[in-house]
DNA sequence: CCCCTCACCAACGTTAACGTTGGAATTAAC
DNA sequence: GTTAATTCCAACGTTAACGTTGGTGAGGGG
């Protein structure tokens, strides 16, 4: 049987995903990821460097993930809407991408792997929001990048914190998922929608 | 010297929840706690156990303090956009607070230590919004528990991918922070403002 | 057909953290 | 004032993960 080097990396890359999504870099080890992949845990050394690197490949790969799957469409309110509710579903089909983003947000304080191509990623959302802003029909009541992150907070809030959304709101099932969902899409709308002046009184 | 075993106790409590927040359950050594709080390693194991044991005595003391800490009004839409403002500023000002949560949500998926009294907390806010929407001064679009929810993740996404907002929004300074504020009061209050009706145009 | 390179793995040394134990110092009880 | 109980710590055994090394066999070039 002929070597398949590129196989056995995605092997291992694959079981590598799995394994630091599920117990993060430090409940991670390299030994288990060989098992998991079906090979010698020296190639991993060999192939990746240290765990550390591996982590950070492991991130490189998979965080870049909702850009290039979930376009965003910013003509309209219900556009928004409909985007923050597809980024709600990604995060809820996809827990592997919502947890390693969790952890890299406790781990990587201040470097992020590959940080520049992430940068350039939600620049697309941005921009995207600030033609529908300057075309009138997104609302300007927020800077177009806070808005972008307020629907990534309304979408992503539920599996970043899934024990507080239970506390609050009671067992999850496929239900609940469904209310779930239209309330973030509605929401996103809402911030969306031009208004003539919020007034808050004292 | 007297013993001072309370005071014991305390030390080793506050240095656990400095080690915990800072490294997570997996990355957090009970020899670094036990050298942080000037105590030997034994200490550590005689009053609290085993380590995850420890774990779960810091989040109970650490994660019920929010509602503690913050409590709510809901009289008008820009009561409930002060108390985004306050729980984001308490996020900031408390990142161990918004660290141990995030690796709660991570590591306790299913069973949370001490779930029923935190329950409690949550139920309050929701009663609160409850009441107001009852008296037609905020937006019932929102189910009250969902509102509550919409809350949080507004105020909270900041802190728990911090990463992510640097690359959306740039660096954060002080003004950066009034801004994220700013954003975060006037988006809880636009959710909370009783609307007309969204029409999503399709 | 020979040899050199490279993927692969079993086994190893080393470090470090876990959790424990035996004993010294201290307080309280009688 | 002696004894029992308790706080505390230094030192230990054990496990487990990290990262490495020496060796084996497959592929390919001359």
């Amino acid at each position: 049987m002929a070597w398949d080097t590129a196989a056995t990396q995605q092997k291992i890359l694959t079981a590598a995903v799995a394994e630091f999504a599920e117990h993060g870099p430090d409940g991670t080890t390299v030994e288990r990821i060989a098992r998991a992949a079906g090979v010698n845990k020296e190639r991993v050394y060999n192939y990746f460097g240290d765990k550390r690197a591996l982590f950070a490949v492991v991130l490189r790969e998979e965080l870049a993930s909702v850009a290039r799957d979930v376009p965003i469409s910013a003509a309209s309110p219900g556009d928004i809407g409909e985007y923050a509710g597809r980024v709600y579903d990604y995060h809820r089909a996809h827990p592997q991408f919502s947890r390693l983003l969790r952890w890299e947000g406790l781990v990587f304080d201040a470097i992020v792997p590959d940080e520049a191509q992430r940068r350039e990623h939600y620049r697309d959302k941005v921009e995207a929001v600030t033609a529908g802003q300057r075309s009138g029909a997104i609302s300007s009541a927020h800077s177009p990048d806070q808005l972008v992150f307020l629907i990534f907070a309304i979408a992503g809030w539920w599996s970043a914190v899934p024990q507080v959304a239970r506390m609050i709101s009671g067992p999850v099932n496929e239900q609940e998922h469904a209310r779930r969902r239209d309330t973030v899409v509605r929401a996103a709308s809402e911030l969306a929608t031009p208004q003539p002046a919020v007034t808050t009184p004292r």
